[in-house]
DNA sequence: ATTATCTATAGATCTATAGATAATGC
DNA sequence: ATTATCTATAGATCTATAGATAATGC
């Protein structure tokens, strides 16, 4: 009798397995060569099965770009800077630096999908603008509550705001100018110019000319 | 007889002109969808022309896309900063991102490139690269003529490097935002951060803590 | 005569589906 | 019995070529 009304098996051990060849090899491949320059028959082919065999797994090729995000989104997610408070909590973006230059696969794809995203139709566009959106808005709220308890001078939302992005900017850049040239000591760069922003952060010098 | 041993009577005026439309429409297709997304029959679809007639204009896509990085440079030359000197030579970097807002296509085609280019074997690569480095080596020139003169404390050809790098990052990364999220205030936000870095600069801040 | 464009098409590649076969685990 | 994979292939799309036709300008 066939399984009416019960629970489905799941899928088996070598399923599960294979999905997450799938995944990598896709996350690969993607970073490489971006989302419309990747096709599911290479895909297939690095992995070592048929291209049908992709679509048994994901429905077509969008389903493997959001498994592909969400495993990314899963890898990054130390970006959350848990376990540090006030200023200190920046110093996590030090690290984050590290971690790209040795994953280097993991900052290509992110920058790739973010260069295709600048269309609007692209469909990674809606989870890198949610992505962005989710940080800056997780660090205006750690500048804030640093300058509440008084580390440093206070500060209006919308300058907090200026300088996060303008933050967030300049580790994308530097990121940039390191796939591009690995010769760029990305890391140094960083770690200059974020002494200099917690510097000036600590001054109060936020606004424009405004030294104290 | 034919036209032995002389010169060849060159392209028609209709010609000049289509190639010129080719190579706008391949911009805009680059640009929205990337080198590997855009297709030359998308192209000709555009121009209103069969896809054979663009490869009578160029040998085959890489060739255009050569065209386009070529009219892109001449388009985007304006970055040269000519007649101006000293500090206030990089006040035209505002004018930059007030050209970009106003030449969104132009800036997505640069963008999307760059994340293409992330990839070694990505026919714009060198192209992207070289343009890089020439800008960097021009505004490092530049920023240490501005200290010859006095104008700005001594600084070292590391630092400057350092400085001009920062600063094209964060460049790049907040016309990244503003692609992503048009609300973004792209020109005040560059503003806010060249206004600091300006002010930082004229107080010899270069090194990490090194406050005068 | 030269230049420009077209139609037609080769040959490759792409995503996705259909249906058969193999492997897994109840 | 269910899950996983394969072969085969449909149907679309892509780059590029060959050869015919049309437009231009000497």
């Amino acid at each position: 009798m066939a399984n009416v009304g019960g629970t489905p098996r799941g899928p088996y051990r070598s399923g599960i397995k294979r999905r997450e060849q799938i995944v990598s090899a896709a996350a690969k491949a993607f970073g490489e060569r971006g989302y419309n320059g990747a096709s599911m028959r290479q895909i297939a082919a690095d992995v070592g099965v048929s291209p049908a065999a992709l679509l048994r797994h994901f429905q077509d090729k969008e389903e493997l770009l959001a498994a592909v995000l969400e495993w990314w989104a899963r890898e990054t997610a130390a970006l959350r800077l848990e376990g540090r408070d006030g200023l200190a909590a920046f110093d996590g973006l030090r690290d984050l630096m590290t971690y790209h230059i040795s994953h280097r696969g993991l900052l290509e794809l992110f920058i790739h999908l973010t260069g295709e995203a600048s269309n609007e139709k692209h469909p990674a566009r809606a989870f890198i603008q949610d992505r962005y959106t989710g940080i800056v808005s997780m660090l205006v709220k750690r500048l804030l509550a640093t300058a509440e308890t008084g580390e440093i001078p206070p500060l209006t939302d919308a300058q907090a705001e200026a300088e996060v992005r303008a933050l967030c900017a300049t580790m994308d850049g530097l990121e940039i100018q390191w796939l591009l040239d690995p010769a760029v000591d990305l890391v140094g760069l960083f770690d200059f110019h974020l002494d200099h922003t917690l510097a000036r952060w600590r001054s109060g010098a936020y606004a424009p000319g405004a030294r104290s």
